[in-house]
DNA sequence: GTTGAGCGTT
């Protein structure tokens, strides 16, 4: 049984409570799926009156002496301070207000210890977000519990946020996962899972998420242990994840390398990916796949994702946005690698806090907050959001390589682009050479 | 009375 810990992004602000481990530690994962872009907790000690810092370690935070008994303030990366959900729901009401609205699907719960229960379940998933559905599937006989069950969230973005990371429930670690019921392949959904390659032992978790908080928020860091020179990340934006794809950073002084993290025992560069394979598995259930294959550019990739995991397909028009193209033929998306003006995932709000980023951070940004610069959107236009009204615009200026291609033209997404039948599905009617237009997935 | 990869009586 979980004890409940009252947390609040801000001092000024009604706690929420939010379950402990079995072993009474919080873990940071479940403060992040409250609070996101939390790096830890920090708490006002009533002797001392200052503010004392909750342990953390491998994702663990640790109650004080004194137990979980204090209201404890959520610390966030310098200027990532934001309001628990403000930004969250804005962004979200915006997408869905253009798009119809992202559905979300049924989740497996799979790992269930046999004793919990659909009230532990639905308890341990509330407080990610509204549930509609919780059940555990038991034997009809005995009653017991056949270790595993189905969820069901109202906001998509929860789905997306709960997909992205493993789970402890009742001290097990568990897996959801969009169902395959009809055999086949299965769905993968693409968790925005990076590679992260030479790392040092001396690169802990914290460190990971410290740095590469700064691009997007980040729902897993996972560092298989015994230490073997890697690690994966996972950011709630796919997009975020894309973009870092194939880049060197440097974090506590070492260059790691950041890669795409394929699904194992499948080399499908060249697949399209038809049936999503292999779940949503723990991290040994990916390994890195150079980044050499021809359609292993992030754009390729971020065209596909964009459309397919997003939603944005049908409006994707082209053309429109301030910079914009015209016709269906906007240029592809640059990255910029220090926000320079010609960023199309600048957003459209000029300051380093924008909030119209879909998961609150600088989520499309592809530089940290303090080098944005004042450069139009072409993400969404008008406000700036993720496809808010007026443009939809994807494309503008900054093409790649001068060529340009469109994105309109997707399938879609419930049940075509992203969740059942595979998400490489985009049409390709943009003009130009359409070279980021295939069909061909990553 | 056990178990631990998987996929749902409606």
């Amino acid at each position: 049984m979980s004890y409940f810990v009252q947390v609040t992004g801000d001092e000024n602000e009604e706690p929420i409570e939010i379950p402990t481990e079995s072993d009474g530690t919080l873990l940071l994962s479940s403060v992040e799926a409250q609070f996101p872009g939390a790096t830890g907790l920090k708490y006002r000690h009533p002797a001392s009156r200052g503010l004392r810092g909750v342990r953390l370690h491998e994702g663990c935070l640790h109650p004080p002496d004194e137990g979980w008994k204090f209201v404890f303030v959520c610390s966030f990366p310098k200027e990532n301070k934001r309001k628990s959900d403000d930004t969250l729901e804005n962004s979200m009401s915006k997408t869905q207000r253009m798009e119809k609205k992202l559905q979300c699907s049924d989740l497996v719960v799979l790992g269930l210890p046999w004793t919990t229960t659909e009230k532990e379940l639905r308890a341990y998933f509330s407080t990610f977000g509204e549930l509609l559905m919780a059940q555990v599937k038991k034997d009809p006989k005995t009653g017991k519990s056949k270790g595993f069950g189905f969820i069901k969230f109202a906001d998509y973005e929860t789905q997306l946020r709960v997909l992205g990371q493993r789970h402890m429930v009742d001290g097990r670690h568990c897996d959801v996962r969009i169902p395959n019921s009809h055999g086949e392949a299965g769905t993968r959904q693409f968790n925005g899972k990076v590679f992260i390659g030479r790392l040092t032992e001396d690169i802990s978790h914290e460190d990971l998420r410290t740095y590469f908080g700064k691009y997007g928020e980040i729902t897993d860091v996972y560092i298989p242990k015994p230490f073997r020179g890697f690690a994966f990340i996972t950011f709630l934006s796919p997009e975020v994840a894309q973009a870092l794809c194939d880049e060197d950073h440097i974090v506590k002084g070492t260059s790691v390398h950041i890669s795409n993290a394929t699904p194992k025992g499948s080399n499908q560069q060249n697949q399209g990916r038809g049936g999503p394979g292999g779940g949503q598995g723990g991290p040994d259930n990916w390994n890195q796949q150079g980044p050499g294959g021809q359609n292993m550019n992030p754009l390729n990739m971020l065209a596909a994702l964009t459309q397919a995991s997003w939603g944005l397909l049908g409006n994707m028009q082209g053309g429109g946005g301030p910079n914009g193209g015209g016709g269906q033929s906007g240029g592809g998306p640059r990255f910029n690698q220090q926000g320079g003006n010609t960023g199309n995932f600048n957003q459209a709000g000029s300051g380093p806090r924008d909030n119209s980023n879909f998961g609150g951070g600088p989520a499309h940004a592809r530089s940290p907050p303090s080098s944005q610069s004042t450069g139009a959107s072409n993400y969404g236009g008008t406000g700036g959001s993720y496809g808010g009204s007026g443009s939809t615009g994807y494309g503008g200026s900054g093409s790649y390589e001068g060529s340009s291609s469109g994105y309109a033209g997707n399938t879609g997404y419930g049940n075509t682009g992203y969740g059942n039948t595979g998400w490489g599905s985009s049409s390709g009617s943009g003009g130009g050479a359409g070279a980021y237009n295939h069909g061909s997935g990553w």
